[in-house]
DNA sequence: GCGCATCGACGAACAGTGTTCTGCATCACT
DNA sequence: AGTGATGCAGAACACTGTTCGTCGATGCGC
């Protein structure tokens, strides 16, 4: 049997574990169009998500897309949380790396911070199934080598460049994923929270007195664009690396 | 009748919903020890959180630990969102915040995220409700006062402060639920890919070659606890901010 | 003191979810 | 041709959040 889904999920975590069976191939596949596929599954995965959201991913709903029923998905992934490895494993995988180069590596580790955010953004609310994503997986482990060597080309100290490394990805994540939470809620209406500028600053106002500064200061406080905010906050910690320098 | 959930709800975004009925006391209470209240809801909430983690948190368990059925708690409480929503308004409303003070505002906005982060770890996972709150509820917009007040005292000019405020929320967020997330995993068992320092050291060393600054590193990438990255990282924007100045 | 309307609490049910068990039809090999 | 294994699929289980209709008791007006 090809390797059974356990062994390819410990593989993806360079888990040794005694080499998978000689692979005698079969195949039944019957009078099926396509086999089921673990790339078929993930291909439709992602369709869902970037059509409908992450939340209406479910195993029914891939199954469903495929033509079959959902437990026939188990025979090519162990699990939903196995699903969702799969995903941003592929979309960590579309995620080129520039070559490192100490003159611009500024601008290099924020446009991979960038490109990383638009791609988690194409898909809503994926990066919530990035923040349950180890960080032994080996396609995040990729894009992460890419960042180190930007940054220790750039003269950051080993481990300060490895810590900021973690901050950013995380900030990435948790920064596409609060962009994608509010763009569903906006999307499906919603009572609404998730209000407009105009209505936001009238909100500000008719706050009681103690919130002095939050009133004083409304305007600062709603502008910009939210990718403004994430430029913003990119820099504000390269900035910091930079006055760390070599440690 | 008292205000009813919805009124609740949109009072606590400041919105005028037309001032609530008269409030015409009844209360059947019949035989019951304790009549149900939200008080009662929030309080029980928070104890299964805190015991068992955000993701046992579900209508039936807090039901049942009131010896009720779920339907009963739907005249309180408009939605599990809203639980979610009360559970960390009642989180922030217990951080205090200190009397801004120029001379030490790096540290103060310091310890207002370490208390912020402490109190969402000693609820693991919920974190990931807090994601879902919108910034206009009043109790986070408490928070979000009382440290721009810190960083206007420490003379950060207003937008560059506003801006900051989002990204060190954001990411005390993201902390939190990344490091419940880990531990939950952790907790259970689970095949575990949350693995010892060691064994991390271990699987560093076994890369292939296309990860040649992962593997001459992997001590300084798995170097210090987690708490240290935490301190690091809010060190690194806070030094980006004061940088900035005035702006 | 009594009836009435009102409102909180509740049991059951519905539409979903992830996951597993069992059987089925089909293929490769002897 | 027979046989064993193999991937596929249907039904079912234990859950989830949420809603409907009813029960019970209460406070008020008379």
């Amino acid at each position: 049997m090809s390797p059974t889904p356990q062994e390819r999920r410990a593989a993806r975590h360079q888990l040794g574990t005694g080499s998978g069976a000689p692979a005698g191939r079969r195949g039944p596949s019957g009078g099926r169009k396509k086999p089921i596929t673990v790339d078929a599954i993930v291909s439709t995965a992602f369709g869902i998500v970037e059509r409908e959201g992450y939340e209406a991913l479910t195993m029914r709903r891939v199954a469903s897309a495929l033509e079959t029923g959902p437990s026939s998905l188990y025979a090519h992934v162990v699990n939903k949380e196995d699903l969702d490895e799969l995903l941003i494993g592929r979309l960590c995988a579309e995620i080129d790396l520039p070559e490192p180069d100490p003159a611009t590596w500024r601008q290099q580790i924020t446009s991979v911070c960038a490109r990383l955010r638009d791609q988690y953004l194409r898909y809503p609310g994926i990066s919530r199934a990035a923040f349950a994503a180890a960080p032994s997986n080996l396609d995040t482990l990729r894009i992460s080598e890419g960042m180190l060597a930007i940054l220790l080309a750039g003269g950051i100290a080993p481990r300060t460049a490895a810590w900021a490394i973690d901050s950013l990805m995380l900030y990435v994540n948790a920064y596409s994923l609060e962009v994608s939470l509010a763009g569903s809620r906006l999307g499906r209406g919603d009572d609404g929270w998730v209000v407009s500028r105009d209505e936001l600053l009238r909100r500000f106002a008719a706050l009681p007195d103690t919130f002095p500064h939050t009133k004083r200061h409304a305007t600062e406080l709603t502008a910009g664009t939210v990718h403004d905010r994430f430029d913003f906050t990119i820099g504000l910690m390269i900035d910091g690396l930079r006055n760390r320098g070599a440690d």
